[in-house]
DNA sequence: TATTGTTATACTCTATAACTATA
DNA sequence: TATAGTTATAGAGTATAACAATA
């Protein structure tokens, strides 16, 4: 909401406020929000997205799709409804993305025998070798440059402190 | 992405699997899900604007809204594009969320001596007044629930993490 | 009657191009 | 010509209601 791809101001700064000489531009004071947690938490959820998105570039996946296929092969035999809703996602929200899998032959949906209703999700062969593909480019590039900002203990008390947020808050 | 408000199921679960006798639905296995930084760190940001939202309800704000008046106090006399790159924001989708603040008269343009085109952003006394109140319910309400869950200290290091990755990352 | 997948739809956020008025 | 604010517009992401097939 506050934060968008778009910061960092574009080559020819501006110029505008020159009151005395020629004052430099003058970077505004960020203040108390620096100290925000929803403020500082969204710019570095976009960061990471951003890095994510560059590192799998090559295999155009999405941070979502990446955690659907994830979720998919981890929980095999599951329907549409299931895997949505364990990531968050509503189930009309759902059908596009899996248009989108399957006609990329990552995924598909097979018609449950028990319940003919469900459509019991899984991964094509292709599927599970990009799946091996992107797992090995997020940890050689995505998760290897979070460790050198932060550091390996670090990257972990992180990923500690967010699941709490997330399932306690 | 990947992650939405609507979690958690409704009241009355789904229980279509059923073999043997009548086993329990099975909760889905998050496996390495749980240990991605993009997947944590975005549950958590949208968990923590929930909690923003809840506890400022009563003034009508959202987190970017408490951002620019933040930062339009803490800078007088800065104009639309400073205050909008600032937070990320594109100064065209910028129009809208200040026309909604001065229709609330929480704040003004002012159109600038120096610059005719220049519009500079004041609080208006309401707008301090507003401001002044949403910080209190903030640091009551949401910052006190947050340093219940992960306790001052480990809050503290939270933010740091966070300010490194979103400034280095 | 209730549930699964789906369609239609709407609202927010984000992004780009182009206009106007000023400089 | 370049910049500030603006308009128009398009695309994601998210949300709700309702329908067909099935239970």
């Amino acid at each position: 909401m506050t934060v968008s791809k778009a910061a960092g101001k574009s080559a020819g700064a501006t110029r505008a406020r020159r009151d005395a000489a020629d004052a430099p531009p003058e970077a505004l004071q960020l203040g108390e929000l620096s100290e925000h947690l929803g403020f500082v938490l969204k710019r570095a959820q976009l960061r990471v997205f951003e890095n994510f998105l560059r590192c799998v570039a090559s295999l155009q996946l999405t941070p979502a799709q990446f955690s659907v296929l994830l979720l998919v092969e981890k929980n095999p035999g599951r329907n549409q409804t299931e895997i949505a809703s364990t990531l968050g996602i509503l189930r009309p929200n759902f059908v596009a993305m899996l248009d989108n899998l399957e006609s990329r032959d990552l995924c598909a949906r097979i018609r449950s025998t028990n319940d003919r209703r469900s459509h019991i999700l899984v991964l094509t062969d292709k599927g599970k070798a990009v799946l091996t593909r992107a797992k090995k480019l997020v940890a050689s590039k995505h998760e290897a440059r979070l460790n050198d900002v932060l550091g390996t203990a670090n990257r972990e008390a992180l990923i500690a402190m967010l699941s709490k947020i997330a399932n306690e808050f």
